[in-house]
RNA sequence: UGCGGGGUGGAGCAGUCCGGUAGCUCGCUGGGCUCAUAACCCAGAGGUCGCAGGUUCAAAUCCUGCCCCCGCGACCA
């Protein structure tokens, strides 16, 4: 059941806001784990979308003067695009406007309302109310003046009448489910987190209100509209087919990874696999929580004005630093410091000095020395031990991936770029190819050089595509890319000598830094 | 007062679970090379691993206490 196909969903994110590095940081994320197993060959699934109901939204809408969906119609491209500049493969792209979710909402809502336990029941509720979270506070919790913590705006004092979901009923379920499978909460602190805030009791959470009406109606109770958590988590088993077609969702369903930040660790951790459990579903099989973007120390913040576009970085760097920066510079899992001082420093080192320097000079040499062609290794032993270095870098690389460790994934390709620039200085053809007598040595030195970046380059294709396309192509070989495999990337030989390299443009030129 | 994370050479980090030469990247200094995007390679300087005790032949790593920084605190008044 549902182990055909890989299956990886990012949060769905709210078009209200205007997209920030932290929302693109778990879409980049996503993406590049789904790309890597997409290289091994597998069949993948990568899910994204927006969460498009609710108060906030309806507000906003009426503050423009329109209707909530023609609101969030012109919301909600400023999202796509940004994920379209990312190069974000993701093979489905679901709203919950869609009617296909509206009717899975309702389907989810009644297995559970109907599943003869009483699990979802009427109560009534009266607190004080932050629009912007859509989360009710405690006094307490307010600042002065009964401000938000989160957004320092007044809260409102509302009352109304809610369904609730009996999330209490489920605590055991839900232990038992982790303390069977450790690896359902990924990274351990989050773990740790979610079984010590089960330990500690859960409290039913309500599922409706009645003091919007932009939202899904209760199938038994059309004076009430679906709340956030039984709408928008149910995206995930929405595009997998449930309820609409079984076979697919039986091949998709359970979802391998749901990767999300560690703010919304609890609903993905608890809620939702409790909602599953209440209807019947399996529970995902990992929910990955990844860390924080800091900038300057400070959370970025989706409503306060420290949030930067990616646009900003894209403009600048490229899409293809954009994605490498992220994920090498900041141990996934992790909070970490975004600086665009950090950010040009780790460009130039790595992807101008190293990879691009690295390309650059290889076919540079191909070019003056062999016009351009590649040529046959008749030199045994000329090749030192880059074969091994390649297996060895090929086989950490998969391994790390596959644990969602993409920054020591990214290490541990680095080394290759690390050893072949050491390996060019050893030999040195440059010298060489003064000699007319060593003409083959410096063949057989470039013919290893060339087959270095040709593995290097399926290797980084999932976290850069661009640059890897491009330096595909000035390698010549016939192949696709596309239809390069991860198992056979690192097999020594592969180049087929006589191949047509081309020195084109720069693939990563040097970025300046003067702010 | 709660829960969690963190304090390691100038900066950013790894190592801490399974004690035993303190490692990486950037920066800095010196040298080499000249194929390459003023890139590449080699060497070096620089740290009492937050503080104080304890365990041990031996602690960044285990135990105790303390200090500082940062998140979170759930539909719970």
């Amino acid at each position: 059941m549902g182990r055909d196909v890989f299956y990886i969903t990012t949060p769905i994110y709210y078009p209200n806001d205007v997209p920030h590095i932290g929302h693109a940081y778990d879409a980049v994320a996503a993406d590049v784990i789904a790309r890597h197993h997409r290289l091994r060959g597998e069949e993948v699934f990568h899910l994204t979308g927006t969460d498009e109901h609710g108060l906030k939204l309806q507000r906003a809408a009426e503050a423009a003067g329109m209707d909530p969906q023609r609101w969030v119609d012109e919301m909600e491209p400023r999202w796509r695009e940004v994920w379209a500049r990312l190069d974000i493969a993701y093979d489905d792209y679901i709203r919950t406007t869609e009617p296909r979710h509206e009717a899975v909402v309702v389907n989810l809502l009644d297995q559970v309302h109907d599943n003869g336990r009483d699990d979802i029941y009427l109560d009534s509720y009266e607190g004080l109310y932050c629009v912007s979270c859509e989360l009710y506070y405690a006094e307490g919790d307010l600042l002065e003046g009964r401000l938000c913590p989160i957004h320092e705006r007044p809260v409102e004092l509302m009352q109304e009448q809610n369904y609730f979901f009996r999330l209490s009923a489920y605590a055991d379920r839900l232990l038992e489910h982790y303390e069977r499978t450790p690896s359902a909460v990924e990274p351990e602190i989050r773990r740790n987190e979610v079984l010590s805030l089960i330990r500690g009791g859960l409290q039913d959470f309500s599922i409706s209100r009645t003091n919007f009406d932009w939202g899904i109606p209760l199938p038994w109770d059309a004076d009430h509209v679906t709340y956030v958590w039984f709408d928008a988590l149910t995206n995930y088993i929405t595009a997998a087919g449930y309820g609409s077609d079984e076979e697919r969702f039986d091949r998709i369903w359970p979802a391998n990874i749901h990767m999300i930040g560690k703010d919304i660790l609890r609903q993905h951790a608890i809620y939702w696999p409790a909602m599953l459990m209440a209807a019947d579903v399996e529970p995902p099989d990992q929910v990955w929580a990844h860390g924080f973007l800091t900038v300057g120390g400070k959370k970025m913040s989706k409503t306060n004005a420290t949030g930067i576009h990616p646009f900003e970085l894209l403009d600048r760097f490229g899409v293809d630093s954009y994605r490498w920066y992220f994920l090498r510079e900041v141990q996934f899992g992790q909070d970490g410091s975004f600086s665009l001082e950090s950010m040009a420093d780790r460009h130039n080192a790595e992807l101008a000095n190293g990879i691009g320097n690295l390309a650059s000079r290889v076919l540079a040499m191909l070019r003056s020395y062999f016009d351009g062609v590649v040529p046959e290794a008749t030199v045994g032993g000329a090749e030192s031990d880059l074969p091994q270095v390649i297996a060895e870098a090929t086989r950490r690389y998969d391994e790390e991936m596959l644990l969602v460790r993409p920054t020591a994934a990214l290490a541990a390709v680095y080394d290759v770029v690390v050893r072949a620039n050491r390996y060019m200085v050893e030999r040195s053809p440059w010298t060489l190819a003064k000699d007319p007598a060593r003409r083959e040595e410096v063949g057989s030195i470039l013919y290893a050089s060339a087959e270095t970046l040709r593995a290097l380059t399926i290797l980084i294709s999932c976290v850069m595509p661009s640059a890897a396309g491009r330096l595909w192509e000035q390698l010549g070989i016939e192949e696709t890319l596309e239809s390069q495999r991860l198992a056979s990337a690192g097999d020594w030989g592969r180049t087929v000598p006589g191949t047509k390299t081309t020195k084109g443009e720069s693939l990563f030129p040097r970025v300046d830094v003067e702010d």
